[in-house]
DNA sequence: GTCGTGAATGCAACTGAGTCGCAACTGATG
DNA sequence: CATCAGTTGCGACTCAGTTGCATTCACGAC
């Protein structure tokens, strides 16, 4: 398990002049292990349940942390319920995030599109991209089928 | 000024039984004469520079009700700066978002590859867009030439 | 190994965005 | 006008995220 990120990691961070601490390492095993996307609050809930002592206070700086470092990503998934935010580990491959509010699922997609609108954005624009999000809001084929079916 | 979104926001909401207060007529107005993007604080403060008894409650109420009827678009611009939300009137072409951390400047950015991924999403996972929201991070022109030059 | 030091953590107090219940008010309809 | 459901202002509340500070710890120097 992300025994390769860990390495990273280690690499990333300490480069940086930025200490691999127990809970920093913690914290990205969680992300790295999680099923879907997961909230602050579920990511504290979930690292305590291997470290009881961390603290909400660590979960945010080091979200900061490793936001910037460009190794986990931000989204709001359009808000479809509250106003948190969630976190995914930063991957080779750009993703499209779809949101249905009718049923709350979240699905990712995977396109050219990404990495095409990145580089029209340098063309036209002088633009270097470093992170892109891309969230849509619709009908999900599931929920579309039921209602017209 | 916005006379012709004003006749179009009577049909659009009166239609749906939903009641076209001074209130309401007020908060597009300013986000329509706005020239950036809002926040709600924001949106707050200048609503009240014309009429000051407006509350706090009434401006998320309605930019929830605005949401969600299309009139007005949600954005985050990746949190630059703060957690805020900030809000625009919906226009016919989609655009997309470019925030660069550096100068804290967002612009705006049109091209066919929203549509096209609109349609790509249809197409390819049966999902309905009903919303797109892109937003891109990186150096803008103006950062990268300062930089090097 | 151990030591020293600056960086990171836990804690608790704080900030402020957004929500909610309720009494007073008002826009639409006839 | 009169009616009345929908809307507003208000104040209290919730809770995500931040901050200052004393304590602890990662990590390089020895
Ligand atoms: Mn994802
Ligand atoms: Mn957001
Ligand atoms: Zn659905
Ligand atoms: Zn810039």
């Amino acid at each position: 398990m992300s025994v390769t990120a860990r390495g990273s990691l280690a690499e990333a961070l300490s480069l940086r002049g930025i200490r691999l601490t127990r809970q920093r390492r913690l914290l990205l095993e969680v992300l790295d292990n999680a099923p879907g996307h997961l909230n602050a609050r579920e990511l504290l809930q979930a690292a305590r349940r291997t470290d009881p002592t961390i603290d909400r206070a660590t979960v945010y700086r080091t979200l900061h942390l490793l936001k910037t470092g460009g190794l986990v990503d931000e989204l709001d998934l359009l808000h479809l319920e509250g106003e948190e935010h969630y976190y995914e580990r930063r991957r080779t491959g750009d993703h499209v995030h779809l949101g249905c509010p009718q049923c709350g699922t979240i699905s990712e997609f995977e396109t050219d599109l990404v990495l095409e609108l990145s580089q029209e954005v340098a063309r036209r624009e002088g633009f270097t991209a470093t992170g892109i999000r891309i969230e849509v809001r619709g009908i999900c084929k599931a929920c579309s089928e039921a209602q017209v079916g």
